[in-house]
RNA sequence: UGGGGUGUAGCCAAGAGGUCUAAGGCACCGGGUUUUGAUCCCGGCAUUCCCAGGUUCGAAUCCUGGCACCCCAGCCA
């Protein structure tokens, strides 16, 4: 890990670093809180890797923590993902795995002391009351009637409260701050509320109490001997109301909360409400589809863990609202795997070629390398034979000088193989589509250039028997808007899903090598892009490989323009 | 007409009174190498820092006043 380039400066690791030369701290503790009521995506990877990794320069520790409150929304599975998740960016949190329900005890301890410093009350107004008691944006809020409540009543209240003898919503604690404030949060925040029915992953039905966010997370946090609770700017509103909980309550600790922005990305959606909606709508075929900004969904993708953290190097840390161009990823993406994708030749849409001169009954072993740059990755082997097939794009029956591929009459070499000369076209009678080339070989080609005339263009091929079915799934960005929903009615974001941000090519041919390939595995398939064999496998058990990215294509942009 | 934030190139982002006629990355535009139209290499790409005043010998950096955008009225986090 510490081969990673270095960390760029920000403004948060100026503020541990100030910390750290003022001695208010002598070593430094961050959390990643995750609340298990989804899949984590790239956002969380930001923020992972801020706290892991600034723990980890400073030579501190990061803790995972899940922010279990409410467990109307929560389940263990979410619990499990978020670990796989995190371990397969490339962070280790040891043996610092907490859950704030584990802190359920302490915390009602805490809140027994707040009540008996005047500092809350037991209120019984429903939610609508409080709403119209709380006053709006520009007028101050009024007291709870409650608020008032002797010190005895509200401990005893409250102490029933836990015991049960309450239904839903019929009562909660709340601070006591201020109705007037201008900050909306510090108007009487509460603090509990009652959840009967539910069972926690963690604690069961032990509760019928549970704790809110404002109050559970600096309570945590102090008690974990944090230092920097970095968090996402919404959250700047709640600093006020996590320093006063901080102050009030006897914990141990001063931990301090500065805030970033979160990561936006074009033609995506980040929002666990709305990444809920594509799947459970069935929109994608899951939480870890390879379209989804999920970590799960990245992975199947292909991406490498060291390709997202690059990302988050990349992007960099700042208070501004950043929307960044889905190309920084896929440049990061590019980069990683041209370095450590081994090479392979698939074609995607074959088109059977015939070399007319080549022997029929025999076949030849040729040797290319695994990376043109690499030679420690070692070489691979090759079947070329008098039939073969090559991507139905790389002929035409003529073209201008600028298409460097294969056309009637002209030549064309064979990536690693021969120069061959396309002699007619066979076409389908009926429909006119070409169907078949028959086409010539130059032996003396194979690593050398041919005399007295140049070719051009390289193409990719495969041996039309020896080869292997496949089927290739090509994704492109789940929307067509770069801002989803954007400018809709409702901001009805479904209504900008792409639809064909999958499209499943199922008659490929891929090179013999890759059929002791393991799910996981990337490669570049050679002038096409990179691509991930995936755990599923296709009809009559054939592999599919999805693709991950597209190599760079000047050619695209030479031929569209003219 | 409340409070909290943010504004540097198409997108991110350094910069903290002079070394800024403003780093770096992505994108884009050239040119070179190449058996991947890939990679790689070289070059170009803000006289300007949201706007307007002011302070100063000197400002993206300080002051004043505007403007724009984001967040907040869950018994969600």
């Amino acid at each position: 890990m510490n081969t990673e380039p270095t960390r760029p400066s920000n403004f948060i690791r100026d503020i541990i670093e100030a910390d750290l030369a003022a001695g208010r701290h002598r070593t430094i503790r961050t959390r990643f809180p995750p609340e298990p009521n989804g899949y984590l995506h790239i956002g969380h990877a930001k923020s992972i890797w801020l706290n892991f990794g600034v723990a980890e320069d400073y030579r501190g520790a990061c803790n995972l923590r899940f922010d279990d409150t409410n467990p109307h929304k929560e389940n263990p599975e979410f619990v499990a993902a978020i670990q796989d998740d995190v371990r397969w960016l490339g962070y280790d949190w040891a043996d610092r795995l907490y859950f704030a329900s584990n802190y359920f005890e302490e915390l009602y301890g805490f809140a027994v002391e707040l009540i008996e410093k005047g500092l809350a009350f037991v209120c019984e107004l429903d939610a609508e009351a409080m709403r119209a008691y709380r006053g709006t944006l520009t007028e101050p809020g009024r007291p709870s009637p409650y608020r008032e409540r002797p010190v005895a009543e509200n401990l005893d209240l409250f102490r029933r409260m836990r015991a049960g003898e309450f239904p839903d919503g019929s009562r909660v604690l709340r601070a006591k701050i201020d109705m007037a404030a201008p900050n909306m949060n510090m108007r009487d925040p509460v603090l509990y509320r009652i959840r009967h029915g539910v069972v926690h992953h963690q604690t069961g039905a032990e509760w019928c109490l549970y704790p809110m966010y404002d109050f559970t997370h600096p309570v945590s946090d102090a008690l974990e001997g944090i230092t920097h609770s970095l968090c996402t700017l919404e959250f700047e509103d709640h600093r006020p109301l996590y320093d006063w909980v901080v102050e009030h309550v006897s914990v141990p600790g001063r931990p301090r909360q500065i805030e970033f922005a979160r990561l936006n990305l074009k033609y995506t959606v980040m929002s666990k409400r709305r990444l809920t909606e594509l799947v459970e709508q069935g929109h994608v075929a899951g939480w870890d589809d390879p379209r989804m900004p999920t970590i799960a969904g990245l992975r199947r993708r292909g991406v490498p863990p060291a390709a997202i953290r690059d990302f988050c190097r990349r992007v960099g840390v700042t208070k501004a609202d950043a929307m960044v161009e889905m190309g920084v990823l896929e440049n990061c993406v590019r980069e990683d795997l041209d370095a450590t994708a081994p090479r392979a030749m698939a074609v995607l849409r074959p088109l059977k070629v015939v070399i007319d001169n080549y022997p029929a009954d025999t076949t030849e072993t040729l040797e290319a390398p695994r990376h043109p740059k690499d030679a420690a990755m070692g070489r691979r082997e090759l079947t070329l034979a008098r039939e073969i097939y090559i991507d139905r794009e790389d002929f035409r029956e003529e073209a201008n000088k600028k298409f460097k591929r294969l056309v009637t009459g002209g030549e064309v070499r064979l990536r690693n193989a021969y120069v061959i000369r396309c002699e007619e076209a066979i076409k389908d009678p009926d429909s006119g589509e070409v169907v078949e080339l028959r086409c010539s070989y130059d032996p003396a080609t194979l690593g050398a250039d041919p005399v007295g005339r140049k070719v051009r263009g390289v193409i990719h091929w495969v041996p039309a028997y020896q080869s292997l079915a496949a089927e290739v799934r090509l994704y492109d960005r789940l929307f067509t808007a770069p801002v989803p929903g954007a400018g809709r009615e409702n901001k009805d974001f479904i209504a900008d899903l792409n639809p064909e941000s999958l499209v499943v090519l199922k008659g490929c041919r891929i090179e013999p090598s890759l059929a002791t390939a393991a799910p996981g595995e990337r490669f570049q398939f050679e002038r096409e892009g990179y691509f991930c064999l995936d755990g599923d496998t296709g009809d009559a058990g054939i592999p599919v490989f999805n693709r991950t990215s597209t190599l760079r294509d000047s050619w695209s942009r030479t031929e569209a323009g003219g």
